[in-house]
DNA sequence: CTCTCTTTTGACGTAAACGTCAACTCTCTT
DNA sequence: AAGAGAGTTGACGTTTACGTCAAAAGAGAG
């Protein structure tokens, strides 16, 4: 019978900074508004891999423009089999419309560097013909 | 010698509001921070398609969590060609790290889809199973 | 034991991006 | 003329997501 240990590392609030360029008052602020829960040892925060697993994807979450009440929500459907199966089925239709979102934002995303490639082959037109005329002044 | 009109079509704040789903306020914090232009009739704004186009990519932007200052800058990647040819190469510079970003981020986003289709097959899988617990009692 | 380093808990401050009145002004309709 | 509708300019308020001290506390080095 194998116990449920070897992933007991933790890190320090310290060191998920440095990895992930925040400061400390970041993931207070994150622990305070329960996106992360991390254990004590005495008075110190100790993070474990699961947190740190959250934070990767709270920031991933920032960087698409989710606010962290959005984030807080989806937080949980990458963390299923954490306890009870909780309303499962509910998760799954969340997970959709999340996943709806994400397809809908990458087609905007496309969108966005097919327009600017656009835009960048019309400048390089407008340089080469100022080129031109340059040569035959 | 044909004139450069044709293209006269404005845009009441009103009309934009509803098109996009923003409050008149939004449209005159935007004016106010120098991402609009409107024109004037009398006291009225009066939003040209060029207005247009930059509220679309405004929005836009800030789907994928850019700043308005970032936009800022970004729209005039967007719309060379508006008098005269400025500092052109630079632009380009600009547009190109504008690219990479975008680039960078549909990799992330690519990831995200993947790890949440990971995570729904995974729910998927206990749902069945607890399916087949059921039918085995 | 003292010093330094890391961390902690308040508590107040702040920048960004609007929201929300209030008080007018136009324009148009009735 | 009078009222409704759309729009305008202040000006202050609010939410989000942290920043920035201050004061204290434990852990380890010398």
């Amino acid at each position: 019978m194998m116990t449920n240990a070897m992933t007991e590392q933790t890190f320090s609030i310290g060191e998920l900074c440095q990895e992930f360029d925040v400061t400390p008052r970041t993931l207070r602020f994150y622990e305070y508004k329960e996106l992360l829960a991390p254990i004590r040892d005495g008075q110190r925060r100790l993070f474990t891999v699961r947190d740190r697993a959250r934070l990767k994807l709270i920031l991933r979450g920032k960087r698409f423009g989710f606010s962290l009440a959005e984030i807080k929500d989806l937080l949980d459907l990458y963390h299923l089999g954490d306890g009870q199966v909780t309303q499962l089925s509910a998760t799954l239709e969340t997970a959709e419309r999340h996943r709806a979102e994400l397809i809908s934002k990458r087609e905007e995303l496309d969108a966005a560097i097919k327009d600017l490639d656009q835009q960048v082959a019309v400048a390089q037109k407008m340089l080469a013909q100022r080129s031109g005329m340059r040569a035959a002044e």
